[in-house]
DNA sequence: CCTCAAAATGTAACCGGTTACAAATACTAT
DNA sequence: ATAGTATTTGTAACCGGTTACATTTTGAGG
């Protein structure tokens, strides 16, 4: 080559930089600074098996917490040398399944999904080809794939217990769609668990498709029909969101005429009028964790395990002791 | 092979289809089927010089205006057999140089950046890589490198008109940071120009972190000092949530006090109360557009070009006339 | 100055596809 | 049946790196 040496050195140099005389590793340095040489992804992938790319395959990129999720996953992968694709879904199982053969195809080293419930299909061809693959937002130990993520029923309990603990009896629970969607089934069954355990407590549920829209319409049904609960635990914070801004359409005030909660902690919920006290999730930090144990494991091969990310109830202006 | 074929027969079925009996070919799949084979992406890429792997690097996921328009990117280009990996550089220009080189190294055919302000030594490398590259969110007929955006500074410009035809004078404008955010910039510059030109009209502008905290600090700064504009425009619509949540806490009537106007026209800004008052930009369909040119750039070389995406005031509760 | 081991460097096979070109086969017209 | 052409299939070079192994260089010790 133009440095007066083999192929051979240049890709030691490039690599494993012992075995090369510290003379000749900087004068082939030098050379391919000044010629801008761009080492080939493909060839290197080729010869060596490895991509250093993870594909991310999420429902949407839309709503907030997936985004905070893979802001921090992205951040992370990247401080280790490796790249994130993203595909998304829409929360159809069969898309997904779509959408990984496509990755994989592409050379994605490791997987992560969102939530445990997916395509028979998908679970078979991600078992059969050992693909490192972790599942998030979800906390499983039994689950035979290793999940990382919250334990939502029982965050959906402590919510549940939390406003009972408050006074509140008549407590309506608006969720999102819970098909394709294990967090949300989960955070549901929660609720109706720690309902059926505490006395006097009734419980309803109201399904709203999941934005502020969603949780604008239910309030705005329970207003125009008079049917105020105490309580009102939103298992999304766009929900709550949406209630908060009926309420406010309304001149309700929240909540002298009703506590209202929600689920995440999004960035706005601290400033809301009222704060929202919501359960917060370390959405960051799950992506970041997420990252970490895919790259110890490709890096190191380090064994992937289970990781539970506790929430926890932070109680802002929105909730309160019920009148007597 | 098994099906007693050569590989090259193989590759000629799963490419250019034609060339191979249907005899043969059926033969072929079926082994292929069963078999469970997975062609290697990247002995592919090399061998034909193609990744089909688009780069999009953005500032942050975590503000939903780059969440839906990378949604729309992803889904598009999903359509068209590419796949995109996302990169982020928290406004650093350095690190957006940084992650240029990554991802192009990864095999990224072509990119799209945010804006049009870029570290001078990252232009020049585009250039001399003549990778296809488009800056988006920004419209800008003489820039060198195609745009594919807004107007932002004749949307800044429509707004204070908007506003001051209502019959506001002073008029408060709440932007966020404008380092290295030239689409913020050019808002501000719009803002400036169109003040500059109408009679009378009085800007003041503020500048706020670009969250809900942000408008949140400046509105509860106005409010302690009792200081209130005839109306606010705010370059996010963020801002205009904080500005919203924080006159509700001090129970200000918007737009009694004072007419609210947004810029952006995310998903909850038709049901906040006051519903907002917005410049309505189309990043879905910003984005969409984006993936599709430099699809059909790849794909059959069609010349990338400058594309105006038009934004447009929705007029909601959160503006009125001026009181006289 | 010579020998020999250690260190540095070069040679060439290989990764798994694509594709130009050669070879074989099928088909048409005489 | 036969020549000639069109279609299908096979062979092997190539993409741009990595790396086992061979070869050369270096340098210490005798």
């Amino acid at each position: 080559m133009q440095a007066g040496v083999s192929i051979a050195t240049v890709s030691r140099v490039l690599n494993r930089s012992d075995k090369v005389s510290k003379n000749t590793r900087d004068r082939v340095l030098q050379v391919l600074e000044q010629s801008g040489f761009r080492p080939n992804a493909a060839a290197k992938a080729l010869a060596t098996n490895r991509t250093r790319t993870i594909a991310a395959i999420i429902p949407t990129l839309e709503h907030s917490i997936f985004a905070v999720f893979l802001n921090a996953i992205e951040d992370q992968l990247a401080k280790a040398g490796y790249s994130l694709v993203i595909a998304t879904h829409g929360f159809d199982p069969d898309v997904e399944l779509t959408r990984y053969n496509e990755v994989v195809r592409l050379g994605a080293e490791a997987i992560i999904l969102s939530g445990t419930e997916h395509n028979d299909t998908l679970l078979k061809t991600i078992r059969a080809a050992r693909i490192p693959c972790l599942m998030t937002s979800v906390y499983d130990q039994r689950y035979d794939f290793p999940t990382c993520g919250y334990d939502n029923k029982a965050l959906a309990v402590d919510a549940i217990n939390y406003l009972a603990a408050l006074g509140h009896r008549r407590i309506t629970v608006i969720h999102g769609p819970c098909t394709n969607n294990d967090r949300m089934q989960l955070r549901v069954q929660g609720v109706t668990q720690a309902a059926g355990a505490i006395d006097q407590v009734q419980v309803t549920l109201q399904e709203a498709s999941l934005g502020v829209a969603g949780g604008s319409a239910v309030a705005k049904q329970w207003f125009a029909t008079d049917t105020l609960p105490d309580a009102c635990l939103c298992l999304a914070d766009v929900l709550a969101l949406g209630v908060i801004f009926e309420a406010h359409n309304q001149s309700i005030s929240v909540p002298d005429a009703f506590s209202l909660m929600g689920f995440e902690d999004l960035d706005w919920a601290a400033h809301c009028s009222p704060a929202l006290t919501t359960v917060a999730l370390p959405a960051a930090d799950m992506g970041r964790a997420a990252a970490n144990a895919l790259v110890a494991k490709l890096d190191e091969d380090m064994a992937l395990d289970h990781q539970l990310f506790g929430g926890k109830i932070i109680e802002r202006a929105s909730t309160r002791q019920r009148k007597q």
